[in-house]
DNA sequence: GTTAGGG
DNA sequence: CCCTAAC
């Protein structure tokens, strides 16, 4: 189970490597690590632009769209810096600018069905400070053998999370990446705070999700309690009211236990107005395989995988990768886990009377006052961790209890609702982050109410008490979840409509909590424009889907075997990662982003129409095998839609006809050939018709 | 997982 | 393009 930790690639010039990234880019050696450092940065450079300086960074930046839906690449003048962000599926990466200030990253791509040993998740775990890295014992740091403060080779392992810690420009980031589980996207976050200077003091509740390599051990020997009713804000020269204090550790034994000894510091977060804000990337999707050099390996061709589903048959894979971004969210609640929680803890006190769930003091003031000085804005919540079983509610009550018992819970964080983001490709990366802030801002703003679930389902009775929905039970906390949704009222435009609640997210697993009670994470996919595709008429190959020829990133993620950033984490205990609660019902999961319009072109038809010919209607799936199979974003359904529509098309006068005009001949072997195949299926079904009839007379 | 059909 | 029933 040695983790084997390679070396980094060198970080792009900005962010103190020696090889921009777009050198790297090109050689294909660009690692996760690269894309997590290079959102990293953005931030920081978001940051560093922030409110007031008309900053040059920002302004320099171009974001220059690559076939329009897939890439963006942020450029400086001497540092180029590329992030991809795409609306879907099949081989980019997607990157999704989520919360206040927060940036919720997610890479996915794939070619191929995941292997899902393959798929290493990444998160950007903290970031520190210089000084405050200085400060830290090596122990501390990673506890191993390793050259003091040699960022780059500092590595530790922990309950399979392999973390690193690199420098970054005037801070240390440190990056976990675990395996994902497979079909289950591990949840991971990116949390990195914003401002350098104001570590957080010792007693800091907020970073105590840390465990100190030397130390990460669920032994609770070490534990050290904090301050329970540490108040963040009234403790921090930076203002912090968002801090959260968690109590990780599930065992009961006190209220605000921890068993860490340590803490992390986290670079104090960049405030909007009162809040401080975390940065998020949740890069779960990520999968950084062919680093290892014993055993897993990626996939041959390299391709990134999905990690979300299981892989049957590549032609199911085709639908899936184009759901991507959204898709999947409907399936798990995702998001960066912990990118925030909010601690309900109870006092402790043997007795079981745990204190109530405080609303705004002691530890667990961090949730409240978190969530209700924004408005709740993260739904997720449920968890499974702690072994894998748990979900993000420690709560439980003592069994005994006479009467009037509490219900104990935790909710480890929410999640926002997606949003979703549209914004021109000729827009700079600094205007995008304001489109993102603002349409955070607007739905954080009071569009939220809270929803509660229990076995995935809403409870909406609000006057039922928690013992008659059954929430006082033990059983039943580790099915209850909460979510955000839209507030009727106060429905932000930018918000899909609907009343889908946002299911409570889940988190990581303990050994991976250590992210920051962050401010909560507003996603959001980038929609980008459609591509054309282009069809190669050779065969009715049609080669289409820009998305999945092979963005460059993906391939060079996958190829950079010889970069070193990314950490295998060997085998582990997958359950860990297996945070989405089974009794999650895909169907109130999550609004689910529609997929981009993508117009077929007369070359699509034409092979359309070529293939239906040859194979006749009612063979979606050949068709699609025999003339769209390149084509990732055409699905068989789509191809069945089209050819409904054409079939309509063909039948109407041409004045009715919208869009692209499809040449009349086209659309007269489309009649023909719908009327040829139609009369096969009749006389098919007349068949076994006239069989039967036989055998009556017979 | 595919297919068919309504929305 | 989505959703779902039916298989």
């Amino acid at each position: 189970m040695a983790t084997r930790f390679l070396p980094c690639p060198e970080l792009p010039d900005q962010l103190g490597g020696g090889r921009s990234f777009k050198k790297k880019h090109e050689e294909n050696k660009m690692c996760a690590f690269d894309l997590l450092a290079i959102v990293a940065g953005n931030l920081l450079l978001d940051k560093e632009s922030a409110p007031s300086s008309s900053n040059t960074t920002a302004d320099k930046n171009q974001c220059a769209a690559v076939n329009s839906n897939v890439k963006y690449e942020w450029q400086d003048e001497e540092k180029p810096l590329k992030v991809e962000a795409c609306d879907h599926g099949s081989a980019a990466r997607n990157f999704f600018v989520c919360g206040p200030s927060q940036v919720h990253g997610q890479g996915c791509s794939s070619k191929e069905p995941l292997v899902a040993q393959n798929n290493l998740n990444l998160r950007l775990a903290s970031a520190l400070t210089k000084s405050d890295w200085a400060g830290r014992s090596d122990a501390e740091k990673l506890g191993n053998d390793k050259s003091k403060n040699d960022m780059g080779t500092f590595a530790r392992k922990v309950e399979g999370v392999s973390s690193e810690y690199r420098e970054f420009g005037d801070c240390i980031l440190e990056v976990e990446t675990k395996r994902a589980v497979k079909d289950e996207p591990g949840r991971f976050g990116m949390v990195l705070g914003s401002n350098v200077a104001n570590a957080c003091s010792l007693e800091d509740p907020v970073v105590l999700d840390a465990k100190p390599p030397a130390l990460a051990s669920l032994d609770s020997s070490a534990k050290v309690p904090l301050c329970r009713n540490h108040i963040p804000n009234s403790s921090y020269p930076t203002n912090r009211d968002d801090v959260n204090v968690v109590s990780r550790d599930d065992d009961e034994n006190s209220g605000c236990s921890h068993p860490i000894t340590k803490k992390k510091f986290f670079r104090p977060a960049p405030r909007i107005g009162n809040r401080r804000i975390r940065k998020i990337m949740a890069s779960k999707y990520w999968k950084v395989a062919p680093r290892f050099k014993d055993g897993t390996v990626s996939n041959p061709d390299g391709d990134l995988k999905p990690v979300f589903r299981k892989r049957k048959n590549y032609y199911r894979q085709q639908r899936s990768e184009r759901l991507y971004p959204f898709k999947k969210r409907k399936h798990y609640a995702y998001s960066s886990p912990s990118n925030s929680y909010g601690g309900m803890s109870c006092n402790g006190d043997a007795s079981g009377s745990c204190s109530r769930m405080h609303g705004v003091t002691g530890a667990s003031s961090s949730f409240v006052a978190q969530h209700t000085s924004l408005q709740p804005r993260d739904s997720h919540g449920m968890r499974t961790f702690n072994g894998g079983a748990s979900s993000s509610f420690v709560g439980q009550r003592t069994s005994f209890q006479p009467r009037d018992c509490h219900v104990k819970l935790r909710i480890k964080s929410f999640r926002v609702p997606e949003l979703l983001v549209e914004i021109p490709e000729s827009s700079t990366v600094g205007s995008l982050k304001r489109t993102v802030m603002e349409a955070v801002t607007a739905i954080l703003g009071g569009g939220l109410r809270v929803g509660v679930l229990l076995q995935g389902k809403k409870v909406r009775d609000d006057n039922k008490t928690l013992l008659q929905t059954g929430i006082s039970h033990n059983n039943q906390l580790d099915s209850l979840g909460f979510c955000l949704e839209p507030n009727p009222s106060r429905t932000p435009p930018s918000l899909c409509p609907g009343d889908s609640p946002f299911l409570l997210q889940c988190d990581t697993p303990e050994p991976l909590s250590r992210c920051p009670p962050t401010a909560d994470v507003v996603c959001q996919g980038i929609c980008t424009g459609s591509p054309e595709p282009h069809v190669n008429n050779l065969g009715n190959y049609i080669e289409s889907d820009h998305d999945s020829a092979s963005s460059p990133a993906d391939t060079s993620m996958d190829k950079s075997t010889n970069s070193k950033a990314l950490v295998a984490v060997p085998a582990m205990n997958v359950e860990a990662l297996a945070v989405v609660p089974a009794h999650r019902n895909s169907k109130q999961s999550e609004i689910v982003q529609r997929r981009i319009r993508r117009p077929f072109s007369v070359a699509e038809v034409e092979a359309l129409v070529q293939a239906v010919e040859k194979l006749g209607t009612g063979r979606w799936r050949d068709v699609k095998l025999r003339a769209f199979d390149n084509a990732k974003h055409r699905t068989y359904v789509d191809l069945k839609d089209k050819w409904k529509t054409l079939v309509h098309t063909a039948r109407i006068s041409p004045q009715q006809r919208r869009g692209e005009p499809v040449p009349q001949e086209l659309l007269d072997r489309v009649l023909t050939t719908h009327a040829y195949w139609s009369q096969q299926q009749a006389s098919q079904q007349l068949k076994p018709q006239q069989q039967a009839e036989t055998c009556l007379l017979l």
